[in-house]
RNA sequence: GGGGUCGUAGUUCAGCUGGAUAGAACGCCGGCCUGUCACGCCGGAGGUCGCGAGUUCGAGUCUCGUCGGCCCCGCCA
């Protein structure tokens, strides 16, 4: 049988959220609307709570109050939209409910309209929803009327309104950039956009607005910037979503100094504002090279400390070959002790060692530290000049463990800086409440790319080189430090920018580096080196990951928690089903054919 | 593109080495109930076991394929 409603607010004025009434109001006559969260029918007495985002109250219906109402709120169903007219009364004291804040006072209602009849959920509208996350995504709006959703939410505005305030107090202007723009070689794959009036010609989507926003500095704006939706079409993660948001900021006359200087006041500002937390500064710093030898990631987590230990000298000719082996061919041998961790069970250590084996390590090499003995696959094979230097790198105590991971250093870094997060978290070495904020400085300017066979930006390819390592350029290119910067926070990059080049021949040798030929670069980004050559001031910005952000600084576990529609994991908009076909008129219009094979 | 994992009632799950009528909780529907707030009590409905093949006397269970959710690798300047 469908339930239909049909009455109207009509003339009645919401007095205020469910969620505000007190026992000092008690007396009033007020106007609720809400959600029926809940519905208890005690045949003569019916009580209902009333939810919005602000909170839940009781309403009672009572037929000495108001026969008509309560022989109508009969009706009333889970998530059926009402609003009621009733005087505020005190609880009596047994009845009182501490798990809200409207506990002590109830609406006795007078008179009831019934606005909208519900569907039956296919889901509790509750915090500790078991829902899985396909249905919650389906019926999006009906995930959003959790209190918790909403708390994501919330928290990710008061963050970019401060962003906002704080920006503006210093000088900033938003501005607003093309949506609809050119697609640039490097980087991510681009979201096109067919253009109707040049057939076979496309927009490109923003992957960010680098090259607007250094434009907007030769444009004399001197401080921008946008909180703006970016594109970038490559599979999805826990936290990665196809757009996302970014702040995106840009400064004139500037060295990395006055950047880091100014996102540290935001920072210290935010954390202030939405977590109570007063950061120290300056923040720590580590150089690329120090994060990378002492974590094996640009982006390490401060949080715990487990870090990597070089073992690679001790082990040069060892008789534990794949040690000595790698080292041969170039590689590193490095480790992390685990205080404490020789009762991992085998099984564990098997566990361990598959994980590492995702990063592409071929092995875990262990050794426990017992009362007076080592155990170890290994142990056999070390010479006693070896294991005194093992004891004089690592301080092992008995009750230790040491793990180790032999290869190309590529392969030694990913795999022990992922093995050192996991562990972390596998020990509980991480305090959800801690916050961690560190600045990786001097990345190098390019790498080489083995399979494209030439060199690639660490950064992006408007990056400045540091003065000093000028004079590397042309002969060393690889051991350039460039004037980069990235803010990572609890082991998260989520802001990274430099200082750019405005000089329109170092940009040139720079695109030369990269194998992009006068002619490409000319075709590609004519526009931006012809915009360097009429007065492009000394620049450089930074743009941070709001979703990354507001992510961490709610606690949620996945970008989707913060973002009202997301994507899933196949990039798919479960709630709209897009992406979608469309009509054979728009294609053609577009000039378009689909040519999908067999 | 690859690996892992999950898919059984509206929801979350259980379902053993393949065996007869596929269960539970919550939700839903009906009845009773004036102080509940995860109300209670009584009764009831609800299933193409994601989909398609295959093996078998017999498949929710095994095999292959396929679709979808999630996690990861590759990818993401």
């Amino acid at each position: 049988m469908e339930r239909v409603f049909t009455d109207h607010l009509g003339d009645w004025k919401r007095s205020c959220y469910c969620g505000e009434p007190r026992v000092d109001g008690v007396g009033r006559e007020l106007i609720l609307g809400g959600w029926v969260q809940r519905r208890r029918d005690h045949g003569g007495l019916i009580f209902v709570d009333l939810r919005d985002r602000s909170g839940v109250i009781q309403v009672v219906f009572n037929p000495e109050i108001d026969p008509a109402s309560h022989e109508k709120a009969k009706q009333i169903r889970s998530e059926d939209v009402l609003a009621v007219r009733g005087s505020l009364t005190k609880r009596p004291p047994e009845t009182v409910n501490r798990e809200l804040s409207t506990g002590e006072v109830e609406l006795s209602v007078r008179e009831l309209r019934l606005l909208n009849a519900s569907q039956v959920p296919p889901f509790l509208i509750e915090d500790e929803t078991d829902a899985n996350e396909n249905t919650r995504l389906k019926y999006r709006y009906l995930d959003l009327r959790r209190p918790q959703s909403l708390g994501h939410l919330l928290l990710r505005y008061r963050m970019t309104k401060k962003i906002r305030d704080y920006l503006d107090s210093k000088g900033f202007i938003e501005v607003e950039t093309p949506v609809l723009t050119k697609s640039t070689p490097e980087g991510a794959r681009d979201y096109l956009v067919p253009s109707r009036i040049y057939p076979g010609k496309f927009y490109a989507l923003p992957q960010s607005p680098q090259l607007f926003k250094q434009i907007l500095m030769v444009g004399g704006l001197d401080r921008y910037f946008q909180i703006v939706r970016c594109f970038r079409d490559e599979d999805l993660r826990a936290d990665r979503q196809p757009e996302f948001t970014q702040l995106d900021m840009e400064m004139s006359f500037v060295q990395p100094e006055d950047v880091i200087d100014m996102v540290e006041g935001m920072m210290t500002a935010l954390f202030k504002e939405l977590k109570g937390i007063e950061l120290k500064r300056p923040f720590p710093r580590l150089s690329w090279e120090e994060a990378m030898s002492r974590y094996g990631t640009d982006k390490p987590d401060l949080r715990f400390s487990l870090e990597l230990i070089d073992f690679s000298s001790a082990f040069k000719g060892s008789q534990v070959k794949v040690f000595s082996g790698a080292i041969e061919k170039g590689g590193l041998v490095k480790g992390v002790k685990v205080a404490g961790g020789a009762n991992l069970s085998r099984k564990e250590l098997d566990d361990l060692t598959a994980f590492v084996s995702q990063y592409g390590a071929k092995g875990l090499a262990w050794i426990k530290f017992t009362e007076g003995d080592w155990q170890s696959p290994i142990a056999k094979f070390l010479s006693e000049k070896e294991r005194g230097e093992i004891l004089g790198l690592t301080g092992a105590k008995s009750g230790d463990i040491l793990f180790f991971v032999a290869d190309e250093p590529k392969v030694v870094y990913e795999a022990l800086a992922n093995l050192r997060l996991h562990l972390g978290e596998k020990l509980g070495l991480i305090s959800e409440k801690d916050y961690s904020l560190l600045w990786v400085v001097d990345f190098p300017l390019l790498e080489y790319d083995p399979e494209e066979k030439r060199h690639v930006s660490v950064h992006h390819p408007f990056t400045a080189p540091l003065e000093e390592d000028l004079p590397l350029l042309e002969k060393e290119p690889l051991k350039v430090r460039s004037k980069a910067y990235d803010l990572v926070l609890n082991g998260v990059e989520i802001g990274g920018g430099s200082v750019r080049i405005h000089q329109v021949e170092l940009q040139k040798q720079l695109l030369g580096l990269l194998g992009i030929g006068a002619e490409e670069a000319k075709e590609k980004f004519g526009f931006f080196l012809e915009a360097l050559g009429f007065g492009a001031p000394p620049h450089g910005g930074i743009a941070f990951g709001i979703d990354r952000m507001a992510m961490i600084l709610s606690g949620a576990r996945s970008l989707r928690d913060v973002i009202a529609f997301p994507k899933s994991q196949r990039a798919v908009c479960l709630l709209t089903d897009a992406p979608s076909s469309v009509d054979a008129r728009q294609l053609k219009e577009l000039g378009i054919k689909i040519a999908l094979g067999d």
